[in-house]
DNA sequence: GTGCGTGCAAAATCTTTGCATACGC
DNA sequence: GCGTATGCAAAGATTTTGCACGCAC
């Protein structure tokens, strides 16, 4: 579990500060939980209900800094926008099954797919940083 | 190889028709080849070149009926806008590296990923449609 | 001829940016 | 206090839509 201190440490190393609205957006996917996934807009209206504004200009540069320090996972779902998860270090690597029709996503694990992904990196020569299988059905209620 | 020949009978399906905007597009994917990613802004001044003008309003709506139509595949890289390329059935299952910092992108297959995706698909009673594993890294020119 | 498809321009989304102010350090 | 971060509003980028005309069937 990420608290303050290490997100206050991760942002002292870069000369950053640690903002009540910073806090607000990681505490948000926090509370949430690690199979959580929300877009800006989402944030944004999510945090005012909670009567903690924070505009939504600030929520994109926050995803943005807080998933490039690790602490949040974007997503490539490509449904409406884009959309982070929390990056649980025991989590990080699951994939998805959206259902192209209501959108419903499942999440799943594998090492097969790890090892596969990493295995490609190796072979054309990249540095892996993380893989995700999106797998793209139909769901039950959405079967005819 | 689609032609216009299977264009048209599945245009005529739905009661559509198969109009010279809509034999450009899929006629650009496969003169490219499958292993061809493309956005609209792509596809439309792609064929501004060859003096084949399409409005960018019907790539975007020709794109999306080819996708339904499966003719073409939508992929979920999300590196700056939707991306397309063509649905080849001996391709179908690949998937990609992309380097994070210059968008190289490497394609590979695998048979342990597509059963894993199958497999994940039906513990949940999902209909499998396609799945595809992107695997986020750095490329060996990027790499510090 | 009927009605689907196109082009155009406007609108709707989604995301980023410039700038003055506020505040973490 | 110094310099980063925020909020606001405007700009950008991407995608969709309304409408009149054109063309596939």
């Amino acid at each position: 579990m990420h608290d303050d201190e290490s997100l206050q440490q991760g942002l002292h190393q870069d000369g950053r500060r640690l903002t009540p609205q910073r806090k607000r957006v990681l505490a948000l996917f926090e509370r949430r939980g690690s199979g959580c996934h929300l877009s800006a807009e989402e944030v944004h209206q999510q945090l005012a209900q909670l009567e903690l504004k924070v505009s939504l200009a600030t929520v994109y540069r926050t995803l943005r800094l807080l998933a490039d320090m690790g602490f949040l996972q974007e997503l490539e779902l490509t449904e409406g926008g884009r959309r982070f998860e929390l990056a649980v270090a025991d989590h990080r690597d699951h994939h998805h099954v959206v259902c192209i029709r209501c959108g419903r996503t499942e999440e799943f694990e594998s090492e097969p797919v790890l090892a596969a992904g990493a295995k490609a990196a190796d072979s054309f020569g990249f540095q892996l940083i993380e893989s995700s299988l999106n797998v793209r059905a139909i769901c039950p209620q959405c079967q005819d």
